[in-house]
DNA sequence: GCAATTATTTAACATTTGTTAAAGGATGCC
DNA sequence: GGCATCCTTTAACAAATGTTAAATAATTGC
């Protein structure tokens, strides 16, 4: 379903621009595969070895304490879901990434994937470039808790993704935030 | 001075074996620097354009708020240093990169890096392989945050990097783990 | 070696956030 | 449609951390 693919492929392009032949190979190695509203995508019991596009839907990564979740991680249409842990050290991973709706995705195997970066040049480059940017926005996520108040932080997610609080429940939210359920009550009661 | 540079090929290897031509590449990039203690690598009002191995030293990244510095990253021997918002973006960074001891550094500049990856599909994957890495770390000082009470994540970096507490000021390991150097200070005098 | 600066600790108090519990809303399931 | 479940808010109190300021300790520059 090419209307589908239209969107990742926009994304896949703009955080690196691919010539057409790789963009394709990469394409060509995705796999459609739907499940539905509170589906484990990747959990911390096995090695995950795929690397996800959301088309539609939204998913949410989180960690299990003792008697607490931490949800850091939230992801919608176009973005990628990727278990960095597990992937990375092909290990279990500390995290657990659900739907939060019924959702179409598109995968390519790790295998897959290590093998278009160790023959093809720019689809290396594009995986370092896309890592980079998750980087700076993790690192941007860090300072801002200690800059920021939980009030601020929660205004400021509320600027920039408005959809976000529409689809996600607010103890995840919260938690994204760094803050308890209800401090962000509390937060969102002022003036 | 090979004896230098010993230690950072080790640490090149260790994020992804390159074979020995490409290793070499990267190596003869490199350009010996030696700066003071206190010497700014990275500032925030122009677009930085190298990527530094530390040989010798301790470095520390921080942005800067209305009346408090954060600090969000060290550096010790073999690591490097990159501003990545600067780099990446290619517009000048939000953090200052500043030596807390007399270093000597290796260099090379972004452009012949750039080269490189463009060229060597191993130091592409090289280049990747480091971000990932990067990006596990700072996710999990992120998850941290939420998890543990600072006393804990004192306790975690005193067990992890005790060479750390001995080589910087307090008041930075404070900002480092999130707290105001008094909080720090009350930590420290517990038991 | 001394003065000046910088770093660290301590204290008192203010503020924020967490904890627990309960109540009110919303939602989903049959 | 109604029951059960989950979500969200509110309240009262506890704990952690921030703020300000002062005292001490350590370091630096001359």
């Amino acid at each position: 379903m090419q209307a589908e693919l239209a969107p990742i492929t926009a994304k896949i392009n703009s955080i690196y621009p691919l010539p057409q032949a790789e963009l394709q190979l990469l394409v060509d190695s995705l796999e459609r595969v739907t499940y539905p509203k509170n589906q484990l995508i990747i959990c911390t019991t096995k090695v995950e070895n795929h690397l996800y596009f959301i088309a539609k839907g939204i998913a949410r990564a989180y960690c299990h304490g003792e008697n607490q979740q931490v949800t850091f991680w939230f992801g919608q249409e176009t973005d990628i879901i990727l278990s960095y842990h597990s992937y990375i050290n092909q290990q279990p991973g500390y995290e657990n990434i659900e739907l939060l709706e019924n959702g179409i995705l598109y995968r390519i195997s790790d295998q897959a994937l290590q093998a278009l970066y160790q023959n093809h040049i720019n689809l290396a480059n594009w995986g370092r470039k896309f890592v980079e940017q998750e980087l700076i926005k993790t690192e941007e996520r860090l300072i801002n808790r200690q800059f920021k108040s939980a009030s601020e932080r929660y205004q400021e997610l509320l600027a920039q993704s408005p959809s976000l609080l529409k689809r996600v429940p607010l103890k995840h939210i919260a938690s994204y935030l760094g803050v308890t359920q209800v401090t962000l009550s509390r937060i969102r009661a002022e003036r």
